[in-house]
DNA sequence: AGTGGTTTCTACAACGTTGTAAGCACCTGT
DNA sequence: ACAGGTGCTTACAACGTTGTAGAAACCACT
């Protein structure tokens, strides 16, 4: 039931090679001749084998991306730009989940990569700059935070930048006592670690103390955890009239909170997030938040893998940077002209 | 920098076998010849060739699951339970986006298909039961509607019989302009249909006269389309007191919308989705859903996938219907005692 | 007819792995 | 010493594909 080459060129009277010609629209084959072998796959129809294809040219057609959970539903939105982009260089898309473990996201690197993938773009959490360097045989291309001096290409953001604007925005309505839900003390915590920055960074410029009372830790970046965060915060007494959360989920959640506890948006207490998920725009408010270029870091991520796997196959390792936008809506909405 | 068994084996001094045997975990190896065969792996950092390994071994170790779009929260919380479920069987998961497009879908099954993975999960939108016994050579799951007498193995919920319910639900609240929101005519709209069926089988019972002018079509079965559809009825003035919606992010979208209009959920209108996904859990109002067990759906396809591919290779089609419950929230709460 | 060039096709040898079958070395018990 | 095991190792031949190199057929022009 299933035929191979060898069975097309039988049926067709050629060569095995005549058949792979055909299949692979080399020019130089008699109309007549390819007509036959058509027919012969048709016939067949046969499909050629993948693992054999692979194992002769050295390459796979597949890419993997690594994400710590699919249905973050930042990650799910990158992983469909990811997909979109790659299919204009006829790569599929292998999508793992780490679940943010350095032991998944080490497996992802080495285990299921070697000759199954021919690159890897992986949005690190656990992963430290010595796992990456021991992981160098994979063309490989980070996202998210910066691993020092790692020896990959990088597509980020400017975190720092990014939550001291919003924080800022904050500031402007006029809000004095914003608290920060998500920090994180872990290794993994890059990201919670930038963000922190950048939202003491504004608070220093504004000349606001810094309050550690107001400051919420998160195991994950959940709607739970940022409804658990808001409560907790709440119930210790230091009202907060802002709230500037880590990522978008754990905003909703706030929000969520908040709602629950009497408190009015924006009116009581001001929320941002970061991410700009899609939940976001429909949500009750809607809500500010820090709007990566999504659709652009996929494509760049999948062009610098592109040159890796091509000519840049020895360039040094390339950082670039994405602009992000503030998206303020009814959460926190825009100051007043 | 890369290397082969024979490398191994040169550095170990034994044969290509004897290493290949010493990474496949054969008992009749000496231990100081493992040893010294382990010593040279460890060294040189050496790594299977897997498209190498596939094609000896006729299988790849990698399932597909092809679901329409990722970032529609249910199919990525969906995903999620199916790598989940697959890792028990040391599959991965090569995840596909169909978009709903039945060329996307056939080519899920039949492009990459063909010895790249060993088989197929598939939620099919677009394809009908022709198509996919053209397909008959991947073994295969599907998700979701049933497609009659399809040749593949089908895990379901009962789709006619949750929507009737949540529908009943609705009628037990007392209201009775009923809105059904997502309606597709397109042959891909078949859950559409399904739970179009059930909503007015409710109605039926309840002796409430079907009025189509409730019944609102949505291209896309996102929060916009939603939002959208639910403006349009609320423009029409076939003032509704509860909205069925054919699954979560349209009810979200329709939240929204009355919001934006003034009115209250459920005071005024009450609001029902399907699906369960994470965000009804969260929003405000929290959402009356149909929740069906993604968890077991996604473990049943992957035990049904592993059967096809050992003993139940040649059993006949089997379908599964997975129980679903409905989760009263606030959006449509339950009737009081 | 002979020359040179193009088009069309083919035989062969890889790619890196594992199953088969057989060989060698070492025991154990007579 | 020898037969019969058993444990360990190996050579070889696949798996299905494509690159290389070259053969065969055709063409156009002298």
């Amino acid at each position: 039931m299933r035929h191979r080459l060898k069975d097309v060129a039988e049926r067709a009277g050629v060569s095995v090679k005549t058949v792979s010609n055909v299949v692979n629209g080399y020019q130089h084959v008699r109309a007549d001749t390819r007509a036959r072998v058509e027919e012969a796959i048709a016939a067949l129809n046969y499909r050629p084998n993948l693992s054999a294809r692979n194992l002769r040219k050295g390459r796979t057609g597949v890419i993997a991306l690594a994400v710590p959970e699919l249905d973050i539903p930042y990650f799910a939105e990158l992983a469909r730009h990811v997909v979109t982009a790659a299919a204009d260089h006829d790569w599929t898309v292998l999508i793992d989940q780490t679940g943010g473990r350095s032991e998944q996201e080490r497996k992802a690197a080495s285990g299921i990569g070697d000759h199954m993938i021919d690159g890897l773009i992986l949005s690190p959490l656990a992963l430290t700059a010595d796992d990456l360097a021991a992981l160098a045989g994979l063309p490989m291309v980070l996202l998210g935070e910066r691993v020092d001096h790692g020896p990959a290409d990088h597509v980020m953001t400017d975190n720092v930048a990014a939550a001291r604007e919003i924080t800022t925005h904050l500031i402007g309505l006029g809000r004095r006592r914003i608290a920060a839900i998500g920090s994180q003390r872990t290794p993994e915590g890059a990201s919670a670690r930038l963000r922190l920055a950048g939202y003491t960074a504004a608070l220093a410029e504004a000349g606001i103390a810094y309050d550690d009372r107001l400051v919420a830790p998160a195991p994950a970046w959940h709607r739970a955890d940022g409804a658990a965060a808001m409560r907790q915060l709440l119930s210790t007494g230091v009202r907060p009239d802002a709230a500037f959360c880590f990522n978008d989920t754990l905003a909703l959640g706030a929000l969520r909170a908040l709602h629950e506890e009497g408190l009015r948006v924006p009116e009581d207490v001001a929320v941002a997030g970061f991410d700009d998920i899609e939940d976001g725009r429909f949500s009750i408010p809607t809500l500010t938040t820090v709007a990566p270029d999504k659709e652009r870091i996929a494509r760049l991520a999948v062009e610098l893998l592109a040159g890796r796997l091509g000519q840049d196959r020895d360039a040094p390792p390339r950082e670039l940077v994405v602009s992000h936008q503030l998206a303020l809506r009814e959460s926190a909405p825009p100051r007043p002209a």
